[in-house]
DNA sequence: CGGCGAATTGACCCGCATCAACTATCGTGG
DNA sequence: CCACGATAGTTGATGCGGGTCAATTCGCCG
């Protein structure tokens, strides 16, 4: 599960909140250095979210897009029962709502799940810059389509896969993705989330994600306790989990 | 659940297998004589496929992408044990694999549910066409967050809808989205798959979806039968799923 | 030490899978 | 024109994965 990280971004000093969001990049392609200036002179500096607040409403009209800095993110839809689905996580160097970009509201509300930081960056900027870097525009384009590939892989989960495949599944995203942005060593990350944000992202309910946790723990798979993760067998949970990063696009390539 | 529809294309003649794309994407946003033009010069003639044939496999390198003229499409995942599941139905209108022009290959294949016919269209004319007409290129982008809010809409279905809801709010869907392209009429519309295909969509088996095909007709909700789907009570059908377009972004607004 | 959300565990139940048999439909060749 | 084979649809019997309900326990913070 360990992956070549590309090389960092040179230029960190004026605005460090974007070099994840370049790791994130420059893992699938090369950006050049008028991109990565572009790019940053276009993302504000962040601001502050606490656990639990709604960062974006549901059909709230939109003209800037968030890129999230720090903390973790939530794609909520509440249901008329009143149960909640997480349709996708979001780490650190995610532009959450880049959809926002084209669809102008969401279809979804983004929760902070944990404190968080969001740097905003507004629409009319991004147009400008994409007009005068086409491709630094088609890498965008590209980390909405990622996400869109995320949706697919957990529409497979959610309609195929049992509790624990589907649990272990996860987890082994979040390993590969927190590991691009140098979130994650080989053993490991925190995670921050209740096992009922497992629950809503899982289609489960907190109670089975938690016989499901202590069930991956005593087969000596993984141990999530203490906001941390440990994955003490990656083959045997990428086996459990009929995991492969495919989905996640990896590999660098002209985009 | 009918939908307001706007003005057709102006130009049909020399390439017709356009108007349907465009259809779908003038009713979201205005397209200039121009931009349709670019559009219409890069798209090719369509080439016929059979039911059944992939059109794509998994992880192909690919250099164009497709738009469904005519037929259905699925974006079907194979996993380890034989199962299959679709994670979205496309059809006509739809730029079925058009997120291949950032990812430059798929995580999944692209099957012919029924016999099909589609029309290519090179990814570098692409480039060329978007980076003369930036707005353009937002459209098309836009088109693949659309199918992004669908991934999500069924994430949702199959984490927290039970079988009759889930196959419900796909009625409903394929309802709104064939209206769009003028191939449903306010009582239904044609859709030549099979049960064992819903299910693959659904993450149901096909012994369940007959069992919920036969509550949803004896409730005189929806009809599927004779590759046609015949709605005898609309709103109900939408209440029983918790169907709202809201996702759908029919709404025409500059993007 | 008290309060409160999260985690944990047990008992019971139900929606959908599984398995199996049978029917309907349709294209194809004798 | 019918026999047939293949595929899709239909229905019943039975079992299991995960939901539901309820009661503790844990862990953190004031």
């Amino acid at each position: 599960m360990v992956i070549a990280i590309a090389d960092g971004p040179s230029q960190t000093g004026a605005t460090p909140w974007v070099d994840k969001l370049l790791m994130k990049l420059r893992q699938r392609d090369d950006v050049s250095a008028a991109e990565e200036a572009a790019l940053r002179s276009i993302v504000e500096p962040p601001q502050v979210y606490p656990a639990r607040r709604m960062v974006i409403e549901e059909n709230e009209p939109l003209d800037r897009s968030g890129l999230l800095v720090d903390g973790l993110l939530g794609r909520v839809k509440n249901m008329r029962d009143g149960q909640q689905h997480i349709s996708e996580l979001h780490v650190p160097g995610d532009f959450a709502d880049l959809h926002s970009f084209t669809l102008k509201r969401l279809d979804h509300g983004i929760l902070a799940l944990t404190d968080c930081r969001i740097a905003w960056t507004k629409h009319s900027a991004i147009v400008t810059a994409i007009e005068q870097f086409p491709h630094l525009g088609r890498l965008l384009w590209f980390s909405t389509n990622l996400d869109a590939a995320i949706h697919r892989a957990w529409t497979v989960s959610l309609g195929r896969r049992d509790a624990a495949a589907r649990l272990a599944h996860l987890l082994c995203e979040l390993q590969v993705r927190l590991e691009v942005v140098g979130l994650a060593d080989a053993t490991g990350y925190p995670l921050a989330l209740t096992q009922n944000d497992l629950a809503n992202c899982l289609g489960l309910t907190s109670v089975h994600v938690n016989r499901v946790l202590r069930e991956l723990r005593e087969r000596r798979l993984v141990t999530f306790r203490g906001g941390h993760v440990t994955i003490a067998d990656p083959a045997g949970l990428n086996a459990l989990a009929d995991f492969s990063p495919d989905y996640l696009f990896l590999e660098k390539r002209p985009r």
